[in-house]
This record gives structure tokens, sequence and C-alpha cells, in this order.
DNA sequence: TGACGATGTAACTATATCGCCACATAACGA
DNA sequence: TCGTTATGTGGCGATATAGTTACATCGTCA
């Protein structure tokens, strides 16, 4: 992070850029996805595990991994009747690392501020 | 069924923490505090300003940057009538970069795909 | 003290999303 | 062909959220 960059220049972002990226976090912001990458990041697995895993209806699960294929998360592999779901964008991994790491630091500190008593 | 050993090698998340990294990535998931998460990478600003950059209703950044506030990501400081904004997580700054970074990727891709005929 | 400027907040509407239901579709086997 | 299994999809009700309006709060200054 040195070298060619020097200030940060403001650039301003396109609407559709925003939208985009804006999509992106969307399809992270809700527990029943973050768990189903979760359960991908051990390697694929068919829908039907998916369901039998989360313990959600079908059709929800289904209606999720939608969600996260759109947003090129995810990708899926038909092999007879079943579909195999694979995580399909390496900043996957990255970005929940990233976010669980920094709250694990968080509640660190929360809990500290706790113990002492504020 | 049922065993459950085996087949677990990833760390289940506890539906706290889902709820708490879901709640972060939702505070991303608006074009507009993307937005102002973006002119605040250029230094802090106060609320004023920002609804001044921003376009829209002194009401609406005010929530907005509640949002953002709520989720650790930035902070305010008081100096007489003003509320000065400035990023509080530097993962702030991480997340956008790496996500927009991946989307000039793809989307690179995409325009190679749309020139090739695809 | 009162008026004013900067910001936060409650109430409301419109829209989006979740989870469930039922059903549609597709692939396989008998 | 039919039936079964695995998955996707449309509709529905409940809830959440963005944006607006009006108002409340707080600090400053005359």
């Amino acid at each position: 992070m040195s070298s060619k960059k020097k200030s940060v220049p403001p650039k301003e972002l396109s609407p559709l850029a925003l939208e985009l990226i804006a999509a992106r976090f969307r399809a992270l912001s809700e527990p029943m996805r973050l768990r189903l990458l979760n359960l991908l990041m051990g390697g694929e697995m068919t829908v039907g595990q998916l369901v039998e895993a989360i313990g959600s209806s079908q059709a929800n699960v289904s209606k999720h991994l939608s969600v996260l294929r759109a947003a090129g998360m995810i990708a899926m592999r038909k092999e007879g009747l079943s579909s195999f779901c694979f995580i399909a964008d390496p900043i996957v991994n990255e970005l929940c690392e990233m976010m669980c790491s920094r709250l694990r630091e968080e509640m660190g500190n929360k809990v500290q501020a706790f113990d002492a008593g504020i």
C-alpha cells in the first residue's frame, strides 16, 4: 500500500457500479446465506445436502442459492438428478474471513469493557 | 441418520455471530451508504457537507449515517453545531477496495464475452 | 432570554424481502 | 410410457427498509 497511490482521490463511482457492489454485499447480508456459504467452504454440496444441513425448506434454500448465484458467488454443476453447488468467487472466503476476525476482535473488546464494568 | 461427525470440518457459526456479520454486510448493501463511505474515505466531513455532496434530504442522510454508526463503520465527533463523521473501522476501505477490484475484473470479462459474441 | 442553524427522530407510504405453500420442470428408472 | 426424485418457481402474508414530512433537540449568538 505504498507506491503509486498517494492520497486518496475520492473517485466518484457510477450509479451502476454502486448498485452492483451493493448487490454483492446484499447477497451476504442474510444469516442463512452466510450459513450456506460457510457450508460450501468445506467443498461442493448438492442442494439436498444443503437443505438437510440448514434445516429449512427446500424452496427457501433454493431461493437463497439463486440470490448467491445471481451475485456470482456460487455456481452449479448438474449431475443426474442432483445439482452440486460450489463457491465460484474466491472473494467470498476472504470477505467472510475478514469480517469474522474483525467481529471476533470487536467482541473481545466488548467483553473486556463489560468485564471492566462499563 | 445421524451421526453428525465426519462431515463438519467447517466450524459452525453461532446464530448471534451470523446475525452480527450479516448486519455488517447489510450496512454496506445500499448504494447511498457506499457513496457516504466513499466520500468519507477522503477524510472526515460534517453531516451538512455529506448532505450537500449526496444531494438527498438531510433526514435521509442522517438515517443512513445512523445505520453505519450502529454497524461500527463510522463514528462522529461534535464540534460546535456540526458533527464530523469519519470512518472508524479500517475494514471498510479493504472491503470496498476488494469488492471494487473484483467487480472491475468481472466487468472486464463480461465485456470480453460480449465482444466475443457470446 | 429568544431566535437561528445543524442534526436527530417519529410517523407514514411505497417497495423489497423472507419463509411457506403449492405446483411446475427435469432427469432417471421400471 | 409412468412414476419417483431433485430442484426451480410463482403466489401469498408478514416483516423490514428507503425516502419524505414534520417536528424535537442541541449548541451558538445577539
